[in-house]
DNA sequence: CTAGTTACGTACTCTCAGTATGAAACATGG
DNA sequence: CCATGTTTCATACTGAGAGTACGTAACTAG
């Protein structure tokens, strides 16, 4: 392990550290993982968790962050397969709602990020990631003439909402496959409020 | 303070804990606020809080219920003032909306409960109280022939989704007396959706 | 009036977030 | 290559707070 620089012991430990992290808050929630069990399963002690990261939150932050940086390519993907712009957005929404099933997603994301990091954070990083697919997947309906002008920014977070709400409705089900197709129906019935 | 009945000491107690823990809860968050707090804002001991709930949480939880309790009430008043089935809807969207003005109810009910509760008792408390005034709005618009049909506790979640978005947005506004009324438009452009 | 139950208060334990402090591993000027 | 920072960690400690054990006072039942 010698004869390695400074940026790549860093660059090992933080990914390290932040890739546990995923895992245990995903899977037990954020309060009753603690941050000596994240380190240990980084191979790690506390020492160097808090040598990258300022605490317990700022660990979870880069845990969330990197939970939205993965979804929000996925919906890039899969939007940019459509070329109409309303059919990118309702395969958008139901790449979203797929994601959902993902149960660190759900605890990281959907669950835990409002409580431990204010509304004010979560609001600003999701904007960097996800809302701004979806916004401007909405933009460009607008532009298009295919979907009527309003508050995007607004209407987006809307959507959002209704989403995650969505998602964790899936996650519920005891077979998401089937209850997909009904599910995006709902969503799609929403989206084609947004029409002209 | 002798003379009094087993229940009425239990009331009083149980009462004052409730309360203290609403104010709190709601007003410094779950975690950072402490069960000696609670209790000593309540006048009593960590015993007593002890004695009559299972803990933090079941303290957190009584306070979830009550939270609800009064919001569902308020959007029945509502809604109850209204004729239109759609326009029922709508007035119970409003007056959601509003009532997340209140810096407490956020707190504790949109940030904190689905990361302290799991998401499961979250949603059957929500059933109980807010989503059935909501469940009910849409049955009747349906049956009225007013709205489309299709499946409604998916859409009742759907719309709660979008209306918790909805009043974060509103109260994270410097002018929430400006906004809500172009917020109510966005809500009211999905709700128009349903219309068959 | 007595035995039993309920409603607390008090004093403890134990986990865990956060903080030194020091020792390696690197970096940098000579 | 050496000496002196600087960065990267590990280890030992501190404090706060959730939960528990236990005792005592307030009610209840016979």
């Amino acid at each position: 392990m010698a004869g390695r620089t400074q940026a790549e012991r860093s660059d090992e430990t933080t990914g390290r550290l932040v890739r546990a992290a995923r895992r245990l808050f995903g899977a037990r929630g954020y309060a009753p993982t603690s941050i000596d069990a994240v380190a240990a399963a980084a191979g790690v002690t506390k020492g160097a968790a808090y040598h990258h990261f300022g605490g317990k939150v700022a660990l979870f932050r880069a845990a969330f962050v990197r939970e939205l940086e993965e979804v929000s390519a996925a919906l890039e993907r899969a939007a940019g397969a459509e070329q109409e712009p309303m059919a990118a957005l309702r395969r958008g929404c139901r790449t979203f709602l797929e994601h959902c099933l993902d149960p660190g997603f759900r605890q990281i994301v959907l669950l835990d990020a409002p409580s431990v990091l204010s509304w004010e954070t979560v609001r600003a990083i999701e904007h960097d990631h996800l809302l701004r697919v979806l916004h401007d997947g909405l933009r460009v309906a607008v532009a298009g003439g295919q979907a009527a002008d309003g508050d995007l920014p607004v209407r987006a977070r809307l959507v959002f909402g209704a989403l995650c709400e969505g998602g964790m409705l899936l996650a519920r089900s005891q077979d998401p496959a089937a209850d997909l197709p009904r599910l995006a129906a709902e969503a799609d019935r929403f989206l084609e409020a947004l029409r002209r």
